[in-house]
DNA sequence: TCAATAGTGTCTCTAAGACACTATTAA
DNA sequence: TTAATAGTGTCTTAGAGACACTATTGA
């Protein structure tokens, strides 16, 4: 939680600089098969009316460090819980705008459309063709989507990305469109039979043409190996 | 670099909190075939005496970004220059000492053994059997060592641990030392072939008994893929 | 020639990829 | 029976793993 902090009072630089901090949340789901991101408008300056990621400043008293900070932006401000949120990265520097030092810790959260209420407070935009939004929040987003695509190729992430029950054929199709790419039917079978992260409910669809499919939910190790690590390669 | 930070004087929280920031840098390296992280020994209070990462607070005037801070924490302090430094994590909240709220943007840097003098001021330790660290500087060794030990698996980042010569016997040495286990001798020239990251200097070693072995070093490609990206599983 | 290390050839076995096939439902 | 989707069997191929072999040097 700490550093070497010369004290408090230091040699070199006096006091521990002042520098602004706030938390940014990139808040991934999927709509119409396409990866989209939520983003609100900004009601004030600076930067008043540009599209900007939920974000807040840090409240030192209630938030025991800076993760509950981003999950009470997002019940706040979207009235979310997010099943999944992980921190991203740190962006730090100049502002390009008012020319302060400035520290964003941002984190990411993974829902299923299902939990967002449409809202006038957030707007879902296709990651792939973002307008420019407030401060560096694209390179935020990319980054977010980057690590999220990652992820795809090789852990259960995109689980998360899914309503409470849903069918392999759907999983499989969350997996295209999180990567892009067709998937084979039988090599996606296997791979998810030995996560072990699914579990049936017991219970099928019904629709009308085609044999009814199986409902399942995220079992307990749908987490495993997720935490704070990525890949690449 | 900013957040929305509704303006500055913000409604709900008045001001930006003033929260002590400052970085960490784990730095590593391969010693004895052991992977060792350089720590000092804190010379002021809070905790005078206590073995600590090296770490300062930001410079604002001079620093354009974090990382920025970790360069200059290695150079001023230890008077390196990493090959490699990357951003491992921010660990945030109540201080266990002080009981205060703050920021510790941490950096974990890989290095050869040959740039570092032996000096006073910095000890290296087995990061297998390490002491009890100031703050939470544990954790954040644990977790670089956690990462360095991922991407040795998949990734050329030991390679920065290597002198500016080297032999392919000797990479693998190093591979065998951070990830603790032997590796074939086909199978790891046939992995290094792949990664086109060495090039040869047409040198060799010369040796009593054995046959002279070809010195590569380093190829512009050994970066690829290596930035903030990690994997598990 | 011997000891020691550098570097390669090759066999086996597992898993990825591709694709055809069977199974089960509503209409 | 037909259309549509769920789910499985299996052949092929690429690569991981294991290990034996050859090559090159100093003494």
């Amino acid at each position: 939680m700490n550093t070497q902090g010369e004290k408090g009072r230091s040699a070199s630089e006096g006091e521990y600089p002042l520098i602004k901090t706030s938390v940014d949340v990139v808040l991934l789901t999927l709509s119409g098969h396409k990866l989209k991101v939520g983003l609100h408008v900004r009601p004030r300056n600076p930067l008043a009316g540009r599209l900007a990621l939920p974000g807040g400043v840090i409240h030192a008293q209630s938030d025991r460090k800076a993760e509950d900070s981003a999950r009470r932006v997002l019940r706040d401000k979207i009235s979310i819980a997010p099943p999944y949120l992980e921190q991203l990265y740190t962006f730090t520097g100049t502002d390009r705008d008012t020319g302060n030092w400035s520290i964003s810790i941002s984190y990411y959260a993974v829902v299923p459309e299902t939990v967002l209420e449409p809202s006038g407070n957030l707007q879902l935009h296709d990651v792939d063709a973002l307008p420019e939004l407030a401060f560096d929040h694209n390179e935020i987003v990319d980054m977010a989507v980057s690590r999220v695509r990652n992820k795809a190729q090789y852990s259960t992430l995109p689980l998360f990305l899914l309503p409470e029950r849903f069918t392999v054929h759907e999983l499989q199709q969350t997996y295209e469109a999180v990567l892009g790419e067709p998937l084979d039917k039988t090599q996606f079978r296997r791979r998810v039979q030995q996560w072990n992260a699914l579990e049936a409910t017991g219970e099928t669809t019904v629709r009308s043409g085609g044999a009814p499919a199986t409902l399942y939910r995220r079992s307990a190790n749908a987490l495993a190996g997720l935490t704070y690590f990525d890949r690449s390669l």
